[in-house]
DNA sequence: CGGGATCCTAGGGGATACTG
DNA sequence: CAGTATCCCCTAGGATCCCG
């Protein structure tokens, strides 16, 4: 098999994988992606379901990938705004025929339900973890 | 913002993500690919860190998402040969630009290491997790 | 050889309360 | 507003043993 293509390594995976496994990360990067520059509180609504620590954390991490930008106004009320990297753009470039390839077996349309989607109730409760309204 | 493409929501992704998310998923799916049909031992020395437990349940989980086939041969000794769906083919070659970004971005050549390196003793060690030989 | 059953642990992630 | 700190729980995943 392979004929597709030179027998890729997943070395360069290693260092990925425990960006895209933390659950929320793509979901960052994509909602910024299509946001442009997203508050805090911008974040926690539209992800919808994460706690702020685990946003912090995310945030954190995706930042220390140089990811995403961080950028702090000091004024009152206290503004913080994130936005992608290049680096973060190319990622999302990168994940988004693994998007489609998703799409396609789950029959989305894909394009139909950005506006209104960007938000799961039972995001991850799929598969036996009621999101507790259940 | 956005200006490449449309804005892709993340429903499509809820379903993959816990499959990205499974650490091994991905390692397994591409050495797959690029072995063609592997038994369980060899997938085991392949991954070599990999626990028989975790194997055994990662690869159920990718048979019951339809990514992965398994053909037993009542021999002895017993003979079991994974081999990847088309649909898991569809998604090795979904996570390419995946894994392109990630070498391009650690300096891999991505080409070079095909042969040697998809063992990894420190596979998911970078950050401060010792595999236990360090 | 393949892999099920069991046990155990680290830590990811949610909730809540509190602070700068 | 934008976090941080704390607590707790739960699941992924390693180790081990044993069976077909």
């Amino acid at each position: 098999m392979a004929e597709e293509s030179v027998q890729v390594c997943l070395c360069p995976l290693e260092g990925v994988i425990d960006t895209i496994s933390k659950k929320w990360a793509l979901l960052i990067i994509n909602i910024l992606g299509n946001h442009g520059r997203l508050r805090f509180n911008e974040l926690m609504s539209g992800l919808e379901g994460i706690s702020p620590k685990t946003l912090t954390d995310t945030l954190h991490l995706l930042q220390e990938e140089g990811l995403l930008r961080r950028e702090a106004f000091a004024e009152i009320p206290p503004r913080v705004e994130y936005s992608l990297t290049a680096d973060g753009g190319e990622l999302l470039a990168a994940i988004r025929p693994l998007i489609r390839w998703a799409a396609r077996r789950e029959g989305f349309s894909e394009t139909g339900c950005s506006p209104h989607c960007r938000r799961g109730p039972g995001h991850h409760g799929r598969k036996g973890k009621p999101v507790k309204s259940a």
